[in-house]
DNA sequence: AACAGTTGCGCG
DNA sequence: AAAGCGCGCAACTGTT
């Protein structure tokens, strides 16, 4: 266990099966590399800390990996609310570890940056506290929660699974995606016109622009100000009650077509234009902020650099460096294949024996294509009731039956104001007071028609919150076990001595295969050419590990979709 | 001028 | 309010 110590130093606490201490050493900051590189060669400990990107940014930029950890903050997070753990009290009152999590800049942690906050108010902490005796003490409500859980290898396995996210994530932004500037600015360039002076619109843009202030007759429309622009529309005689594409899409204006057009051009050159490449991209690194654990459902989160958004049309810019290549990987359908597994729905599993999913459904007989499997599946797991897809649903409970159910008793869960779990334990927070409130209103019987029918449509949300909550958060936890099992196997591969090394991607990566990006079902690993073929195949022996390791034997499949290449293209 | 809230759209 | 989950971000609006 790491935390500093009351004179600016840190110290390494080596803790017993019991979680006891045994020994303790007491280290100048900068000697901590050294010392976690030397126990990391010893024996692969499991670093106790408050919180890794505060620990493990500093430890990264000095060149040292480690293989495990137990991050405070994230398992306080998770277990402060998992329904596997009765009695929360203790971790319910440690109040100062529901904080954000730490800084990405590679600077050393210091609890003397923490300030206390006087208020009664529930304002929460900047970071958690990152002294040894505070992450004693928490470690010490945790070990305790967990051995009095329902189920602690469980939750065991989550925290664990949690932590080497977080490792990975720090690892990533680190690391970076080695990033073809030159090809984004082409892709930019003949998309948008050339790079506009300050204060300027790019001269597609205009154009386009012109082009629809022409066709509605309008010098002045302004497009983009959502309320000038819908009078403009409706001035124009275009009956819209937005301006959305959806909506627009479906309008006979000569307008319509430069305006969607217009749309679009804006979109790339606010999100991913010239700015965003000055802003995130360094040296042929795009450095994204990783969020783990940073959605209520375990998923993560992205913080600056829009790493969980970057358009699909920017994917060729994402280039191996000379000498490597690209692995890049995703799961087909890992959500109805993640629920499959839970219900132990065998039907569902024998449907996605195949790499489609959907196909194996239609196979099935009871969805006519494949555009309708994937509704009705949808359908399902989002709690749709109405449309196309709300109305195959009811076929989907015909042949899934065990499915569905799982589906079903989650969303009647949180209609009720309950709290549903994933398949590791992760459990949902309950509505909160005014939802409560809204609920006993309606059930007064005085309650007016408007309140009950209030009542009615937030019990159902709250139901298709909890409804997609099991399967959302079980999905991200089998992609934790999987990107938790592909580090190590990475890390343990032969180094490639003789590879050119990736420029920037720092020393700790600089000669093998290592990550550089995941988004919820997808992985991309960047690896010296002559390992890639290797890198793949840890890909893929991860993905089984992970399957196993959630859901033992259970028949259910994740297939990958696995490309290696310069870059990473889709189709 | 700074801030919170809304809209619209990118991703899974 | 698209028929239905989870996000982040930029730009604009309206308030302080």
């Amino acid at each position: 266990m790491l935390g500093n110590t009351a004179d600016k130093r840190v110290a390494a606490v080596t803790l017993n099966g019991l979680g006891d201490p045994i020994d303790r050493v007491d280290l100048d900051a900068e000697a901590l590399p050294e010392f976690v590189a030397a126990q990391e060669s010893a024996a692969h400990p499991r670093w106790v800390w408050s919180d890794a990107p505060s620990w493990y940014s500093p430890l990264l930029a000095a060149g040292v990996t480690v293989d495990r950890c137990h991050d405070l903050r994230l398992c306080h997070a998770i277990l402060r609310h998992t329904e596997l753990v009765t009695d929360r009290t203790a971790l319910v009152e440690a109040a100062r570890w529901d904080a954000a999590p730490g800084a990405v800049e590679p600077k050393a942690p210091d609890s003397s940056a923490l300030f206390e906050i006087e208020d009664d108010t529930e304002r929460i902490a900047a970071e958690v506290p990152h002294d040894i005796d505070e992450a004693r003490r928490e470690f010490e409500r945790q070990r305790t929660a967990i051995a009095a859980s329902s189920d602690p290898g469980r939750l065991q396995l989550l925290l664990a699974a949690e932590s080497a996210g977080a490792l990975a994530g720090v690892e990533m932004g680190a690391a970076g995606v080695p990033w073809d500037e030159e090809e984004h600015g082409r892709i930019l360039t003949e998309t948008l016109g050339r790079r506009p002076s300050p204060g300027q619109k790019p001269v597609k843009m205009v154009e386009l622009a012109d082009a629809v202030r022409d066709a509605l007759g309008d010098p002045d429309a302004s497009l983009d100000s959502p309320p000038k622009l819908l009078r403009s529309l409706r001035r124009a005689g275009i009956s819209v009650d937005s301006t959305s594409r959806w909506e627009l899409e479906d309008q006979q204006h000569p307008a319509i077509e430069p305006l969607l057009k217009y749309k679009r051009l804006a979109r790339l050159y606010s999100a991913n234009g010239w700015a965003w490449l000055d802003e995130w991209v360094r040296d042929g690194r795009y450095h994204p902020v990783y969020v783990p654990g940073g959605v209520v459902t375990g998923r993560w989160a992205s913080s600056g650099g829009g790493a969980l958004q970057l358009p699909r049309a920017l994917r060729p810019a994402l280039r191996a460096d000379p000498g490597w290549m690209l692995v890049s990987a995703d799961v087909a359908q890992l959500e109805p294949r993640v629920l499959a597994a839970m219900a132990g729905d065998t039907a569902m599993a024998a449907a996605g024996r195949g790499t489609d999913l959907y196909s194996g459904i239609v196979e099935s007989g009871v969805v006519a294509t494949r555009q309708d499997a994937k509704l009705a599946v949808l359908g399902a797991l989002y709690g749709s009731t109405t449309g196309d897809s709300g109305r195959l649903v009811p076929q989907l409970r015909r042949i899934f039956p065990s499915a569905m159910a799982v589906v079903d008793r989650a969303a009647a869960t949180g209609e009720q104001g309950g709290v549903v779990s994933t398949w590791l334990g992760r459990s949902s927070q309950p509505p909160g007071d005014e939802w409560r409130g809204v609920q006993a209103r309606a059930s007064q019987p005085t309650a007016s028609s408007a309140e009950e029918r209030r009542a009615r449509s937030s019990a159902r949300s709250q139901g298709r919150f909890t409804r997609n909550f099991v399967v959302q958060g079980t999905a991200a936890e089998w992609a934790l076990a999987w990107i938790a099992d592909l580090r190590l196997r990475l890390a343990r591969m032969e180094p490639a001595r003789d590879a050119r090394p990736a420029r920037a991607s720092g020393h700790a990566f600089e000669h093998r295969p290592h990550l550089v990006f995941f988004l919820h079902d997808e992985v991309i690993v960047h690896a010296p050419a002559e390992q890639a073929e290797d890198a793949a195949e840890a890909v893929r022996a991860s993905a089984v590990a992970a399957g196993r390791l959630l859901f033992g034997d259970a028949p259910v499949d994740f297939p990958l979709d696995v490309q290696i290449a310069e870059r990473a293209v889709k189709e």
